[in-house]
DNA sequence: CCGGATGATTGACG
DNA sequence: CGTCAATCATCCGG
């Protein structure tokens, strides 16, 4: 039986009731042939075939099996195929392949760049690499943040993967019943295996659908935590020690104009292992803080002044002063930079 | 836990 | 674009 051409529309589910024609196809193929008896027949057998959605398993099981084994089955069925031949035409190319879905995949490519998506290790550590380096943090704390990061993105990332994995399981359950069942029904009635495939195509779009729902609210939670993680403000590290000397010191020896070009910042912020901007950051603070309350920070400019003057004359003593001449107004008054050092920013 | 210290951000200005 | 001034958010010592 399985081995009959089969063809029919699924698009309008498993039922055969609606089908034009198919009444008066079976008076006119069988109403001379032999009488009422036959009549009868085919009567029942289509008021099996129409009902036996409606029953449950077991009786429709046990009802199915004595139509098949009905004589007149098989023609019944080559009427049906007839028909349905005749039918498929006007369907063919109702319906086309949608294109694909622009958010579906500009979603793909951000779970794919953020590493959700990729493979194991490497795109989520080049994803919080580059979150990292965009903070520019200094390298100590941000190796801590970075595995903080890194944590909750694998976090994500698994939840994000057993979900899939739990729809794509599901869907595929569905699809093979489906599948099954169809191909069930068509020792009963005609379906093509186009039919089938077809009714797949609309099983996987369904659940596609359900998917992009995980994918958007899985991009979401990335894009909070990098958002999280890269507003370096609230976790925010002090320089550690060395760092501020080095700044300070060539702040209050550079007290007289306290604006490191940009070669100058660049070298602090390598002595110092910060960002160069995180230099401009503290030139402004520093300068402003200090204007704002001079007094406050004398002790400090005091003991800068003496160590960058003992600094000085102990290089002198040696022999080569390569670094005194850039600001011989500040680096002067060792003695008493207290004095001299107000009215300087302004 | 509080308050000062501190790094970062924001908006205005030249 | 760099700087200033105000402000935010966090850190950290007492």
């Amino acid at each position: 039986m399985d081995d009959q051409p089969r063809l029919m529309h699924s698009s309008h589910g498993v039922g055969m009731a609606g089908h034009p024609g198919l009444a008066q196809h079976m008076q006119d193929g069988t109403g001379g042939a032999d009488g009422e008896g036959r009549k009868q027949d085919i009567g029942d057998i289509l008021q099996q075939i129409m009902t036996i959605t409606d029953q449950s398993l077991d009786e429709a099981q046990a009802r199915k099996h004595a139509l098949n084994c009905h004589r007149m089955k098989p023609a019944l069925f080559n009427v049906l195929c007839e028909i349905k031949e005749k039918t498929v035409l006007s369907i063919r190319g109702a319906q086309e392949e949608e294109p694909p879905d622009a958010q579906l995949m500009r979603l793909d490519n951000m779970l794919l760049a953020e590493g959700v998506s990729g493979p194991e290790k490497g795109g989520g550590s080049a994803a919080a690499a580059a979150a990292a380096a965009a903070t520019g943090g200094s390298g100590s704390d941000n190796s801590a943040e970075h595995s903080d990061y890194r944590a909750k993105l694998t976090q994500i990332r698994q939840i994000y993967h057993t979900e899939l994995e739990k729809y794509e399981q599901a869907c595929n359950e569905f699809t093979t019943h489906v599948m099954n069942l169809l191909r069930e029904q068509s020792r009963t009635r005609p379906i093509s295996p186009k039919e089938i495939e077809r009714m797949v195509n609309i099983i996987h779009r369904k659940f596609s659908s359900i998917q992009m729902q995980l994918k958007q609210s899985t991009c979401e939670a990335v894009m909070i935590l990098r958002s999280r993680f890269l507003d370096a403000r609230r976790k925010r590290r002090n320089f550690n020690k060395q760092a501020t000397e080095i700044l300070n010191e060539y702040f209050y020896s550079h007290l007289s104009n306290p604006y490191p070009s940009e070669e100058a910042k660049e070298e602090l912020a390598k002595k110092c292992s910060i960002t160069v901007s995180q230099v401009s950051n503290w030139f402004g603070n520093k300068r402003i803080r200090y204007k704002k309350n001079i007094g406050k920070f004398q002790e400090e400019a005091n003991m800068y002044a003496a160590r960058t003057a003992a600094t000085a004359t102990n290089v002198s003593t040696h022999g080569s002063q390569a670094n005194s001449p850039s600001t011989p107004n500040s680096a002067g008054g060792y003695s008493s930079p207290c004095y001299q050092s107000d009215r300087r920013i302004q």
